[in-house]
RNA sequence: GGACAGGUGGCCGAGUGGUUUAAGGCGCACGCCUGGAAAGCGUGUGGUGGGGCAACUCACUCGCGGGUUCGAAUCCCGCCCUGUCCGCCA
């Protein structure tokens, strides 16, 4: 979220982010009201709290004169009147800042400088690591797995629909290595504390990291108790500090956790959705992080090596992808996809996101540090990636590791957890 | 799910309609004192929003949201959270 005096200070940066974003069309017409709702609402907020201090000051007359036992009517009765003009001021104020904040919860994040403008085309391959391995008589993953025994999509299918999958012998034993495995090198080489936290959260939670409003469609949700399964550990993880002042001595820092994530997929039906490659829930390793503001950029390339990483030491070849502003999430600033290659289904497919969000979320959840004593709170920068998400590294070691007869190979540093060379 | 008790500043804690416009204490910061420190003494000490170049000033803020009143931490209603007991339970 920005802050609203954006509209008054920074409305051409606003329109740019926006036109860099190609969003501009759209909403040109929702800034302006914007910055007619910021004029509206400082102008009520002068007018009423001019007449609290009259009001205030009415009151402190009539205790006084009470106390000197005179009289005080004409005090009550003028109080009475701006009681009621207050009442109406601020009716009018309430509306004004609810559609303030609709319209500042809708808008999303200005991109930072050195992301390209425009959409996916616009998305620029910044380095490469690996050899793809060619596709030639490799089998997609979704017929190995079925094969080996380890995925079963009909009985997922079955038990909840389609998009939902069941993991069998060793495969169910890939995917508890993969956890332990991601948490494991970041909590003992990168520094993370590691964190489990619920995969139920209430819809300020939904709303701090800005999954809603605008996205309430594609989350699965608890009607009756107002609560959401999380799309992602981010939402939990990040939240963690909400409304919090966190001390400045603990910057940077950050979280890791494991937890399955839903997403109800609306409207993606048919693309990319065989086997692995888009599913309704699925498991992931998600690293959080909180900084100050001076150390953004870095963190954010930090934060994307502890991704990269781990794909390096599976052995399987990405690329890092540095995402066009249109292509940018909400509420990021700016984006690296990590794109590993599947040789059985000839794609590079999406493993990680590693985001870098300024103070969007930050204020939003109204997560803030203290610079030093005495100083005032300033907002957090907040930064989340994805390290990894399971059923494309699966799809991908089931495709780079297949052997001629079948099987595939483990990577060698999932051997200690598989105990097992060979799925 | 039911019953009861609670929720006040960084922390403890007083406060049942008007010098409480939140006492007092702890902590913290600064100053005095000291060779240096401790103790002691003094001063200061939250957040949000509005106005102002600024000094400053106004409003809001006692879990959250409404209501009553000229005036609410205080009275009324709803909700949330915490604790204890009961019920249920991996």
């Amino acid at each position: 979220m920005h802050d609203a005096r954006i509209f008054r200070e920074q409305v051409e940066l606003l329109r740019d982010g926006m036109r860099r974003r190609q969003k501009l069309d759209a909403l040109a017409p929702v800034i302006d009201c914007g910055l007619a709702l910021d004029l509206e609402r400082r102008s009520i907020i002068q007018a009423v709290e001019e007449r609290k201090a009259a009001r205030n000051a009415s009151s402190q007359e009539v205790a006084r004169r009470k106390k000197a036992g005179e009289d005080a009517d004409d005090l009550i009765a003028s109080g009475r009147a701006l009681g009621e003009q207050i009442q109406k001021l601020e009716e009018e104020l309430a509306a004004s800042e609810v559609e303030l904040r609709d319209i500042l919860l809708g808008l999303p994040n200005l991109t930072l400088p050195d992301v390209p403008e425009g959409g996916e085309e616009a998305n620029r391959i910044v380095r490469t690591w690996g050899e793809p391995r060619p596709s030639d008589g490799v089998k997609p993953h979704w017929e190995i797995g079925e094969q080996l025994g380890i995925l079963d999509l009909q009985r997922g299918a079955k038990i909840s629909g389609s998009g939902f999958i069941v993991f069998r012998g060793l495969g169910a034993r890939l995917t508890r290595a993969l956890m332990n495995f991601f948490i494991d090198v970041h909590v003992r080489e990168h520094g993370y504390e590691e964190v489990w936290v619920p995969v139920v959260v209430n819809r300020a939670s939904m709303t701090g990291t800005s999954q809603l409003p605008k996205f309430e469609d594609d989350m699965y949700a608890l009607k009756e108790e107002d609560l959401f399964l999380v799309p992602t550990a981010e939402v939990p993880v990040t939240n963690l500090y909400r409304d919090e002042i966190v001390d400045a001595s603990t910057l940077p820092r950050g979280f890791v956790a494991y937890t399955p994530c839903f997403r109800r997929e609306a409207g993606a039906a048919g693309k990319d959705t065989r086997g692995l490659l888009r599913v309704h829930e699925f498991d992931k390793v998600e690293m959080v992080r909180y900084c100050t503001p001076e150390q953004g950029d870095e963190e954010h390339e930090r934060l994307t090596k502890h991704a990269e990483s781990l794909l390096e030491r599976l052995g399987l070849p990405y690329r890092r992808v540095l995402l066009a502003a249109g292509d940018t999430g909400f509420g990021a600033a700016r984006c690296y996809d990590l794109e590993v290659w599947a040789p059985g289904v000839g794609k590079w497919l999406e493993v990680s996101s590693c985001s870098t969000f300024g103070d969007f979320q930050a204020r939003r959840a109204n997560i803030r540090y203290r610079p030093a004593q005495g100083e005032k709170p300033r907002f957090v920068h907040t930064l989340n990636g994805s390290g990894l998400a399971f059923p494309r590294v699966i799809a991908a070691i089931l495709e780079h590791y297949q052997l001629e007869d079948g099987h595939v190979t483990v990577p060698e540093v999932l051997r200690p957890y598989m105990a097992t060379e060979v799925l």
